[in-house]
DNA sequence: ACGTTACACGTTACAAGATAACATTTCAGC
DNA sequence: GCTGAAATGTTATCTTGTAACGTGTAACGT
């Protein structure tokens, strides 16, 4: 069920659309409509969203749109760093912090279901370094942690 | 498929088997047939297998194991940390390091396809520290990071 | 203007991954 | 032997994701 409650106000949330033009244009990329009707869709959503509920908010009165033209929008997003995929809750999230490429971390909460995208400092640096003492060269880094988050806290 | 290679030597197979006997004694759960079978099945991959894969290779003459099957034998490895799912992959290990109940790091060959677990040292405890700053109280973390491993690079 | 190419999008069909619900077996403890 | 709890078997269904191919459209060189 796609909720009727904002994870972001009106303003932030033409933030991030104007943040997202603008990124397509210097790329050479389109922003066409239906890509942007899926960027505001996950701009809208509370928290990470399925790819089978923004089908649905996406249809018409000619039923739900098909899969395809869902997971290409989200292709592309993820492509250019404007949403991510959260694999532990195969669900979708527009991107928080402006266009993140390789690496992402989330903090998801059990309690209420957000996913918060974080920005981990030092984390990733000291995983680059003691994986590369071991042989291994890192791309594209996924990090998700679970627990509470700091209102679900406060309620408990 | 299910390969022919295999990530362990024999004694290194026994010893991981050996230490589930151990732990599930200990926990009071019981290694049945079917649980040890399974993960004997992931310790014998040379990378992360697939539940369906794992399911054709456990099968019989009467044709493969039905899902739940496999998926029930692997919640019950993954309780107690003698497994792991990969997200990402939508795929499943032997614990390599024994039993790591909370937290993970994988590193994911993009070229070869194996999943290394790895010991990250200060990067999980910087996490939560970060995340505690910010109100989030961690309770899991799971990490998965993709690039080339040594011997992929060695071969490049 | 015309064909060509590239790209986005539509549509159908299907593959892959996972679980719900209920039946049956097994076995320890009484 | 009976009973209850745990594990396993079975059927059906649900969710998630792709392959393959067709259609529309705008830019480009001729
Ligand atoms: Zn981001
Ligand atoms: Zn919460
Ligand atoms: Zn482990
Ligand atoms: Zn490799």
């Amino acid at each position: 069920m796609i909720g009727m409650t904002h994870a972001h106000t009106a303003m932030e949330r033409s933030r991030l659309v104007a943040e997202a033009e603008r990124l397509c244009a210097e790329r050479g990329e389109s922003l066409t409509p239906l890509r942007r009707r899926v960027l505001e869709l996950l701009i809208e959503q509370p928290g990470p969203a399925k790819a089978y509920d923004l089908l649905a908010a996406l249809g018409s009165e000619a039923g739900p749109a098909k899969p395809p033209t869902i997971y290409r929008a989200l292709e592309f997003l993820m492509r250019l760093g404007l949403a991510h995929r959260i694999e532990s809750l195969n669900a979708f999230v527009a991107c928080d912090v402006g266009a993140c490429a390789r690496s992402t971390i989330f903090l998801i909460c059990d309690n209420c279901g957000r996913a918060e995208e974080f920005d981990a400092g030092h984390a990733l640096v000291d995983l680059g370094e003691a994986a590369a003492k071991d042989g291994f060269e890192i791309r594209r880094t996924m990090i998700e942690a679970t627990g509470l988050c700091a209102d679900c806290r406060k309620a408990a």
